[in-house]
DNA sequence: ATTCAAACATACCGACCGGTCGGTTTGTTA
DNA sequence: TAACAAACCGACCGGTCGGTATGTTTGAAT
């Protein structure tokens, strides 16, 4: 592997030819992870799939286990920014969480597969290992919603439940709605948007249009 | 295999040598197959644990696949009956779900494990096979949930959104409160049952007098 | 007791896959 | 253009695992 050039703060100059190759690798485990079982995907199918060798492929990534963890962390970085951005503006929680929702509907189908993907395989990876994906991807999108949802508690709009947790329930919301069936349910986005902020904030109860004046939580 | 003496309806006879085999090898399929990643879990070692040797797991069984989908298949069932009679009593639809998360926690830890294992799982079988799994989980929970709910669309006590969504939604906020972090906030199965079913009919929004005063379950 | 099929055990095969290694190309530098 | 290192190739290895072939035991019926 090539540490030479890699610096945490991308700047923007000519790729070269070992970074195009490592972009391609990296390319080809995504689309190959995203489509077969981890097990399934073999490092010569990666390799082949990126127009190099197995040989190329381990010059740059010493184990299938680095590469699927590579790619797995800068696909959920890249998610931390785009949500981050999301999140950035004012407003109520119910405006920001929408903003969110935005985002991650208007994400291409692929990379809302990615984080799918990654709550599907932390299991099969051994302890250290999984914890540090699963901070990656706590980072990426619930904990996000937790400092949402906390500015929520805190400024009576949301009940006092353990945030982190009510975060865990509007990303599960948010999860239900990927499925086939909601697809068939909801005509456009924008639907499937207020059903998930109602769904989340509201609940599943009829009834609930008398709910402005009422005392808060205690 | 034999088919000689399976039939549908159980009969509580002496156990054949074969079938306390077979149930061996089942057995030890659950306890692996939660344990370790599909991929991970060898046939050998599946025998091993039965007492028996891989000859006579190929003897019962025609394959890894089918040994696994035999053990699921089973393991929903159990599920499916056990539901259907929670669900069974009258009540209000709070009431009835109230019953079934009862019946859910109540469960042991491995049973508890096998339902978000084939969750997990799904995706590693091809579409045929997949199929028939994802019914079959289908069947053995979110179904039961959704005929409830649309008992409670009917009566008004819930509003009219798609039920087999509301179903998902409902199923989702159960599997939240399975983490570890739930075990933490919560001391009790009984204040994690209340939580999924304010969680799911009321929803996260504050301004209303939560917890007290309502009708909890029971 | 004989028989015969089901129920196992043992040894083995073939395929596959992650990973390695020696050698070759390519590009850069002096 | 000589030299050198990074990039890359492709054949190969060690080991594993699903599955099979074949022999041996059990047990129940005749």
């Amino acid at each position: 592997m090539n540490e030479s050039s890699d610096s945490p703060q991308e700047t923007s100059r000519a790729p070269t030819k070992s970074e195009k190759t490592i972009a391609a690798l990296l390319c080809a485990a995504e689309e190959l992870f995203l489509a077969k079982n981890y097990a399934e995907v073999t490092m010569g199918a990666i390799a082949q799939r990126s127009g190099v060798t197995k040989g190329a492929l381990y010059h740059h990534f010493p184990s299938k286990e680095d590469l699927y963890l590579q790619m797995m962390h800068a696909a959920l970085a890249r998610k931390r920014a785009l949500f981050s951005r999301a999140l950035a503006c004012a407003g109520t929680c119910r405006e920001r969480l929408g903003r969110l929702i935005e985002a991650f509907f208007d994400l291409p189908k692929n990379e809302i597969g990615l984080m799918r993907l990654v709550r599907r395989d932390v299991n099969i990876f051994a302890p250290p290992v999984r914890a540090k994906l699963v901070r990656s991807y706590q980072s990426s999108l619930p904990s996000l919603v937790e400092a949402v949802i906390r500015d929520g508690i805190r400024d009576g709009e949301l009940a006092p439940v353990d945030p982190r947790l009510l975060a865990w329930h509007f990303v599960a919301t948010v999860e239900v709605t990927l499925g086939r069936h909601a697809d068939f349910v909801f005509k456009d986005s924008r639907a499937k948007l207020n059903h998930v902020l109602d769904i989340f904030l509201r609940g599943a109860a009829a009834a609930r249009r008398a709910r402005q004046g009422a005392l808060s939580y205690e």
